[in-house]
DNA sequence: AAGGTGACCGGCC
DNA sequence: TGGCCGGCCACCT
């Protein structure tokens, strides 16, 4: 099942994958790629991400919604904006109707 | 070469 | 409500 033992390439692997308008957690995609516990991973991941241009890591947020992640963006705002123009509305920092924009990943997207 | 530091999370007071 | 801890592991002193 580990088609890719790279524990990177695995995070990137899903990340990819998050429909346009969808967000999901660190979290969960840490659970999905067999390492519940490294999360933490994850976010360190993304941070790498952005030598990457096919990730959406602006639609990787902690487990409650909300962005953590935002100061690793350009500017002040930029993540915020990008999902605003998925049609995802943000208010102090934190993703409104987390859950209905909720995206799991599953174990066969691997 | 050992230790600190995270875009985190769940559990436990 | 809020804080602390341990687990995770790649990078950087």
């Amino acid at each position: 099942m580990p088609l890719n033992d790279n524990f990177f390439e695995r995070v990137y692997h899903i990340a990819r994958q998050i429909p346009y308008g969808k967000v999901t957690s660190y979290g969960a995609i840490a659970k999905v790629i067999g390492s519940p516990q490294s999360a933490r991973m994850v976010g360190y991941a993304m941070n790498a991400s952005h030598l990457q241009s096919d990730i959406p890591a602006h639609r990787v947020v902690n487990r409650n919604g909300l962005l953590t992640g935002k100061h690793h963006f350009d500017g002040t705002n930029l993540m915020q904006q990008l999902l605003e123009s998925e049609g995802i509305s943000v208010k102090d920092n934190k993703i409104v109707d987390f859950q209905s924009h909720f995206w799991q990943p599953d174990v066969n997207q691997l």
